[in-house]
DNA sequence: GAGCACTGC
């Protein structure tokens, strides 16, 4: 096991595989180099090819979701970390390879991390495996927070306006946090500008971040007319994803969104948070790619040694586990509570993770993957999609929920621009389902398949044709799995209940009951929730729905929402719902019929606190 | 009557 510490662009990437293979590695196996990101796998795989002097996909090549280049005759292959772990699950000695590499490792994906104790670990079965880590930085430290400056983005505005009327030519780029930021901040810019009158040189300016038409992204790419400067302001895309050329100048406030995941209520939000130290310098040197730069830093220093974390908190601590938890499962890693994480996540994450998984079928009483769980490891979904997808086999309407979960994972369908609102939402109206949002995003994709996937009709429609487009490529990939296992993909035709029935089978935890007072109150914590307006139900406000996530802005709204009937939850979830005894109830709530069960007694919780089983 | 950073399978 081999530690490289080198920083971005020093070769480590694409020269260490290349010596490897020249040092005669690959005589028993290939060599795989992980990426977290998909077009770093591609690039790199490219670059290596041109200097191996070989066609990609022959000696060299590499394997991202949905495209495989590699051949009979690959022995370095460059690949995304989330693809060598789906491998594992189809062989977990990794028999082919002789040298893994987890390049990046520093950036701490939850898919890095897990590979990592994984790895560790297969080495006592395979000795002969050579594993290498590499890294841009050393240490990791834990988080600490900082109230975000009301006035950075008054000062950020401030600072493009200098460098503009007052530095000699170059592009600038400002980083802010989210699509509301950048919009106010455009206009803003915009109408400063216009007070400045027509004596200072022109400014473009440019937003983007991932929610916008790519159409509009591309834009910041074309370079200036003679005497103009641009500034483009972005999310932490334009950090890693996007390079922009000619960029001489950035701002950076230093805050960016992060997700958090509260797995007591199962609610993600998303919260403005200082970026780290780490992540400052990668930012930085957005300036000056192309030549010397500047960057204009909006904090102090005394800010940056005491209030931005040296680096940030790793993802495993963060995020939702389910669909990574439920992958270890399936490896047959059977204690997760002591498996060698390089951070921990938070017990109680694993344990919410493992409760989820009891109440979907997917673990017995002991703990143990049930068949139904094995099979829904098969699919790259959350634990509730995936079982979503297996009920509705049996239920008789696999084909259209097939649609609905790669169009709900996509997400970003609508698009509604500033500056026609009414038009956008006018359009959006049209897709209206009675039944709920699902089936009204099942109707778009239908609608679109009906004019021949157009992108015409996208535009018309205010639909983004780049997100129907990877809608379409998950479907295909679910089906292939689907055929893989046999699993019938059977039409529900007219019958949309069997649709709503599969939709509570995977998400049955997610209903909510209509408030007498005011709103929703969800049925597991009796939390207020309510209707998001974009809603297709917003205006009908039925009395039980079941909601695919919740949101926490104004309020916290529950997004994509479908009708149901509150008997299916006994039918469909008999381990977390029962119908309530009416001779132990009161008055008000024996009209309800149905009381959620989550009373520690009903759980066989023993297998989540012991190590002697599973 | 609102506003979803980014990445990945």
């Amino acid at each position: 096991m081999l530690v490289v510490i080198g920083e971005t662009g020093s070769g480590k990437t694409t020269q260490v595989t290349q010596y490897l293979a020249e040092a005669g590695y690959t005589t028993k196996g290939k060599i795989g180099c992980t990426q977290p990101r998909r077009v770093a796998a591609m690039s790199v795989a490219k670059r290596v090819a041109e200097e191996f002097a070989c066609r990609l996909g022959e000696e060299v090549g590499y394997a991202i979701r949905f495209e495989d280049c590699t051949g009979p005759d690959t022995v370095i292959k460059y690949m995304t970390d989330g693809m060598l772990l789906r491998e594992i699950l189809l062989d977990e000695n990794l028999s082919h390879y002789s040298v893994i590499m987890l390049d990046e490792a520093h950036e701490r994906t939850i898919h890095t991390d897990v590979l990592f104790g994984i790895l560790k670990k297969l080495l006592k079965r395979r000795p002969d495996l050579r594993l290498i880590f590499t890294s841009a930085t050393l240490d990791a430290d834990k988080f600490s927070g900082k109230q975000p400056e009301s006035d950075y983005l008054d000062a950020a505005l401030i600072t493009v306006l200098q460098i503009h009327l007052t530095e000699p030519e170059g592009d600038i780029l400002l980083f802010l946090t989210g699509q509301e930021d950048i919009d106010s901040a455009c206009q803003s810019l915009y109408e400063k500008m216009k007070n400045l009158g027509k004596n200072v040189p022109e400014l473009i300016i440019l937003p983007v971040y991932s929610a916008l038409p790519s159409e509009m992204q591309s834009r910041i790419f074309d370079p200036p007319s003679p005497g103009t400067r641009k500034v483009v302001v972005a999310t932490n895309i334009a950090e890693a994803s996007l390079t922009i050329y000619g960029i001489y100048y950035v701002v950076d406030p230093a805050f960016a969104k992060q997700n958090v995941y509260n797995p007591k209520q199962g609610l993600e939000s998303l919260v403005i948070t200082p970026i780290s130290q780490a992540s400052s310098k990668p930012r930085a040197g957005c300036a000056g790619r192309t030549g010397p730069g500047k960057c204009y830093r909006l904090y102090t220093e005394s800010a940056y040694l005491n209030e931005m974390p040296p680096t940030s908190i790793p993802e495993i601590q963060r995020i939702n586990l389910g669909m990574t938890t439920l992958t270890m499962k399936a490896m047959g890693i059977s204690d997760l509570l002591s498996f060698d994480f390089m951070d921990p996540p938070q017990p109680q994450a694993l344990i919410s993770a493992m409760e989820q998984f009891y109440s979907l079928g997917a673990f017995d009483q002991e703990g143990l993957l049930t068949k139904l769980g094995r099979k829904m490891a098969e699919f790259p979904l959350e634990p509730p999609l995936s079982k979503m997808l297996l009920a509705s086999v049996d239920l008789g309407c696999s084909y259209e929920i097939l649609t609905m979960i790669a169009m709900i994972q996509t997400g970003n369908i609508f698009y509604r621009p500033r500056e026609k609102q009414s038009q956008a939402e006018q359009k959006r109206s049209k897709f209206f389902q009675p039944e709920g949002d699902h089936l009204m995003l099942l109707a778009v994709y239908e609608a679109w398949k009906a004019k021949n996937f157009s992108g015409q009709w996208c535009f018309e429609n205010f639909i983004q044709s780049r997100s129907l487009r990877r809608a379409h490529d998950v479907r295909k990939q679910l089906l292939s799995i689907m055929d893989k296992y046999k699993l019938d993909v059977v039409s529900a035709g007219k019958n949309l209940m069997k649709i709503r029935k599969a939709i509570t089978a995977g998400f049955f935890f997610h209903g909510a009951r209509k408030d007498p007072q005011e709103g929703y109150r969800t049925l597991v914590e009796n939390q207020p929730v309510y209707i998001h307006p974009s809603s297709a139900l917003f205006q009908r406000q039925p009395d039980w729905v079941i909601y695919h996530d919740l949101v926490m802005t104004a309020k916290e709204y529950m997004r994509e929402v479908t009708v149901i009937d509150p008997k299916w939850l006994v039918d469909l979830a008999p381990r977390f719902f029962k119908v309530a005894d009416p001779t132990r109830m009161s008055k008000r709530k024996r009209q309800e019929c149905i009381e959620p069960l989550y009373d520690r007694y009903h759980k066989p919780n023993s297998w989540h606190l012991s190590k002697r089983r599973a």
